[in-house]
DNA sequence: ATCGTAGGCGCC
DNA sequence: AAAGGGCGCCTACGAT
């Protein structure tokens, strides 16, 4: 039991509908159990066996995380499917029929007046795949829960699409480091069912102090709401000369009424109108009541009531929704402002394991390129020294010039420092470039793992050759930084699904992934050996994860009792 | 009414 | 130091 959860073993696939039972499939038989409570029955099969539990997509895996099913392999059709062909969620009859090589023109749609099929041969409607090879619309919207035969039918269908990828992945350059992929990203996915089942550990009564605090106190009428909100834009407006009623959450009166008042800005971002603070009661004022507003309606009481019940705040969280495979989060969870953080804080006789992984997206850059000189670099907790000191500029200049060569800046002082990071790190370079260029062209690019991610051609540039220039270059951009990112989001979720692994003698549950950060909830006394585990998780995900040996890769833990404590 | 877009801003 | 990549989500507004 002590072989990490993307390597390979045997699959089994698994279907369940509450109330009605378990359909499994293995490579040589079928079998259906009908049961009431399937989770907790199927929780019991997977306590007598372990093997990779296969299955279609989310909808399975949020009900293993109800019943808290101790799962560790898994493979996620639909997971798999996104790795492969880039893109966002795909409904599983699309899936099957882009699987299948199916036009999706006559994709069929569950209660649609199909006048001209009608009469077609519709075949037998315990087949879930219809005589035209599409997967039945009907089993698609519930149909294969209403038996436990069926359920062991659908299970067998995704075991077989299962075992296709698994084939094709072995086109890929890297077939062994695609399947490996293929692996942890389901694993990720089933790690997204449990957070978004689960929630994070939230201090409630504290919440609604902090947020009374900063944005006045919870409303009960329309009337009581828009007095707070009159209080609230009252020191921007007495600040005007004249005073006028100005619409403070329209960006346009904004930039005029600030004209009127004798700045001319071409708009009226905060970090344009930092630089004016100082200088303006009105600007402060105004700056001041953007961060409240902000608070009020977006993380304010009514964001409270609808996102935390019993202390826990819950999101959905898609394992591989971004554009180059991150993790991404609803209800805030992904940009709760840093004053905000407090709230979040360990239950009763819990600690907050709290992990990031330090300048991962250079790091990631010398694993995937494989740069001799940037994989030296790494060796140091502070990777941008002995790139200044290479590049013969301060660390800040470093930095920037390092990152803006991974955004495609083009301008500015990162640009100035460009010709210094060809001459120094020129593999690293070349292989930015290299993905650049393909996304000018409007090629898919690859993240080290061997996801697709997809480039986009924009029809509205035809014979307008500017346009067509300026969206080529932000495909560049796009490209050179997705190889990047999205390579990065690979290695942290084999971080996090390793953290998940390795907790679970310990009882701690990854509560909150945020790129390169990870929280981690577990009873006091085993917080310290908690910490020493996500210590040594970055370095086994390392082994496992880079492509090339040798990068270090750093990370900070502490343990807390709240998310926002200093770091330790 | 519902939808998409833009300006804006929170986080990485 | 410059304003580049990603995401979610707010308001306002114009289109349908």
């Amino acid at each position: 039991m002590n072989e990490p959860v993307f390597e390979r073993s045997e699959s089994v696939a698994v279907a369940l509908a509450p109330g009605v039972g378990i359909g499994l499939a293995s490579s040589d038989r079928r079998w259906s159990l009908p049961t009431i409570d399937a989770a907790a029955t199927f929780r019991r099969i997977h306590e007598r066996s372990a093997p990779r539990w296969v299955w279609w997509d989310r909808a399975t895996a949020e009900l293993l995380a109800e019943a808290r099913v101790p799962i560790d392999r898994c493979w996620d059709v639909a997971t798999v499917h996104r790795f492969m062909h880039g893109g966002w969620r795909t409904p599983l009859g699309e899936l099957w029929a882009r699987h299948h090589g199916l036009s999706l023109e006559d994709l069929p749609t569950m209660g649609q007046l199909d006048l001209l099929r009608a009469t077609d041969d519709e075949g037998n409607p315990d087949d879930p795949v219809r005589p035209d090879g599409h997967l039945r619309p009907e089993w698609l919207d519930g149909g294969f829960t209403t038996s436990p035969e069926r359920l062991a039918d659908w299970a067998a269908l995704a075991l077989q699409v299962s075992i296709e990828q698994d084939q094709r992945l072995g086109d890929l350059p890297d077939p062994e480091r695609a399947r490996s992929s293929a692996r942890s990203e389901s694993a990720a996915d089933l790690l997204c069912a449990e957070l978004s089942v689960h929630g994070l550990p939230v201090d409630e009564p504290g919440a609604t102090a902090l947020i009374t605090d900063l944005a006045g106190p919870p409303t009960h009428s329309t009337a009581d709401a828009d007095a707070v909100r009159a209080e609230r834009d009252e020191p921007v407006l007495a600040a005007l000369r004249p005073r006028s009623e100005v619409n403070l959450r329209n960006p346009a009166e904004v930039k005029s009424m600030l004209r009127r008042q004798g700045f001319d800005l071409p708009d009226t971002r905060a970090w344009r109108l930092e630089q004016l603070r100082e200088s303006s009661p009105l600007i402060d004022a105004l700056l001041t009541w953007r961060k409240a507003e902000r608070i009020a309606t977006t993380y304010g009481h009514e964001w409270l009531a609808s996102h935390v019940d019993g202390g826990r705040l819950r999101g959905e969280w898609a394992s591989s929704d971004g554009a180059a495979g991150r993790m991404t989060a609803s209800a805030g969870l992904h940009n709760l402002p840093s004053m905000m953080r407090p709230i979040v804080r360990a239950e009763t006789g819990h600690r907050l394991v709290r992990a990031d992984l330090g300048q991962i997206e250079p790091r990631v850059l010398a694993a995937v390129s494989g740069d001799r000189a940037l994989i030296d670099a790494t060796v140091q907790d502070d990777l941008y020294r002995p790139v200044a000191a290479r590049l013969g500029v301060d660390r800040e200049l470093a930095k920037v010039a390092v990152l803006g060569a991974m955004y495609g800046a083009t301008t500015g002082a990162s640009a100035g420092a460009l010709a210094g990071l060809q001459r120094s790190y020129p593999v690293a370079m070349a292989f930015l470039e290299e993905a650049a260029e393909a996304g000018r062209r409007a090629e898919d690019v690859m993240t080290a793992g061997g996801r697709r991610v997809r480039m986009w051609h924009d029809p509205s540039t035809e014979g307008d050759l500017d346009r067509a220039i300026s969206v080529a270059a932000s495909r560049g951009r796009y490209a050179r930084n997705a190889v990047v990112q999205g390579s990065a989001a690979e290695f942290f979720k084999v971080w996090a699904i390793t953290v998940r692994r390795r907790g679970r003698p310990l009882g701690a549950e990854v509560v909150l992934c945020l790129h390169d950060e990870l929280l981690v909830h577990v009873p006091a006394e085993h917080a310290d050996d908690a910490a020493t585990m996500v210590a040594a998780a970055v370095d086994e995900a390392a082994h496992y994860w880079s492509p090339t040996p040798g990068v270090r890769f750093v990370a900070d833990v502490s343990v807390v009792e709240r998310w926002s404590e200093a770091k330790g």
